[in-house]
DNA sequence: CACAATCATGAGCAATTGCTCGGCTTGTTC
DNA sequence: GAACAAGCCGAGCAATTGCTCATGATTGTG
């Protein structure tokens, strides 16, 4: 159905420079607050009031309030570029684990509260879901390929490997680089590489 | 101020059996809404409905709905026995790992969803931060102590270390549990006890 | 069996939330 | 500059939530 269908879409195109000032202050506004206040406690009128606009403007561009998540969610899974990074499978192992482990943890930079709003938190629609399910099984086949292909990868369970490396570089960054000045992102990332790389090329 | 420190604290002893099952039946009621619902979503009347109970009854027990989060966090905690199997060192490295992995896995092996919702959802309150921060406190001084110490650790950074192993484990084990199925918790136990070891013994 | 302590009830209050709608301001077009 | 469109406003509605309190039912005790 058209309705279903447009229950997370923006509700009108701009089509004045003031328009899409106004989009873009409630985007930033909404990261900032869900970030802040976790999704049920960041409420619409303090998003508006955030990004110094009135509560109706904000429902001129989004339908509801999950459709400001929705939007928030694409731009992060489009702007993430670490599926990419594992296809390199002719490069050394340890660079092709490096390129992956700093993409996300580029991509984790801006805003780690944000991020694991958006991936714990966020409402169990169908469409979120299925966007990042979608997302993170690209990167468990790239990965998966590259285990099975790349001649210095040796672990057995290559399933449960791929399984492993995947969330132990999901997961840890989001916290580690969450918690200012204890852990060195710089570190995190040689002793991260260092971990991965040993593991897949033991016997 | 006493008003202050029973915030989280039960309203009333029970003194009859039948007021104990009370209780019990609002904490498991309250752990399956949680984990279904989230936090926030999990509404108390939800709770007292799935515990066969009036509102009313619910709140004869506990003050408020955190109170309820944060039993279910204390009792939760006390379970984890993670932190004492880090003591032993003067066993096989492997071993003393291997131990560590496993009292995570069985600990979260319950209700994975909770777990995470206990973490991530809880309200920011002064009390539960300082229960969490104190219980990972003692994780990581163990953690820190053997590594170290024990003669098979070979790891420059361990500062880094520390803070990698620890979460690597904790959230490695959430994610993986919770999709039922794909991942066999025997596999992943073996798969993370050669990865920690090699790396902690890398020169 | 009386009578008090304990336990259970649930209608409904106060506060909060997502969101609407009618009217206003600013920009565009001819 | 008139007429229309695009954008903006914010009081307030409907729904939901955490929680109270006056009342009634159960249980233990002498």
């Amino acid at each position: 159905m058209a309705a279903e269908q447009r229950r997370l879409q923006p509700r009108k195109q701009p089509r004045q420079v003031r328009a899409e000032l106004t989009r873009q202050r409630i985007l930033t506004a909404a990261a900032r607050v869900f970030a802040e206040h976790g999704y049920a406690a960041g409420t619409t009128n303090r998003i508006a009031e955030r990004a110094g606009i009135s509560i109706g403007s904000l429902y001129q561009y989004y339908p509801n309030k999950d459709a400001i998540l929705a939007e928030l969610l694409t731009r992060h899974l489009e702007a993430d570029r670490s599926a990419e990074t594992l296809r390199h499978q002719e490069e050394p192992l340890e660079d092709i684990i490096r390129a992956f482990v700093r993409a996300v943890i580029d991509n984790h930079h801006d805003d780690p509260r944000l991020l694991r709003i958006l991936s714990d938190q966020a409402p169990r629609s169908t469409e979120l879901l299925e966007l990042m399910a979608q997302h993170q099984r690209e990167i468990h086949t790239n990965l998966h390929d590259l285990l099975n292909n790349h001649p210095e990868v040796h672990v057995q369970d290559k399933h449960t490997a791929t399984h492993l490396v995947a969330s132990t570089v999901e997961y840890t960054v989001h916290p580690l680089i969450a918690t200012p000045g204890e852990i060195n992102p710089t570190h995190l990332e040689e002793e991260l590489v260092t971990m991965l790389t040993t593991y897949l090329r033991t016997r």
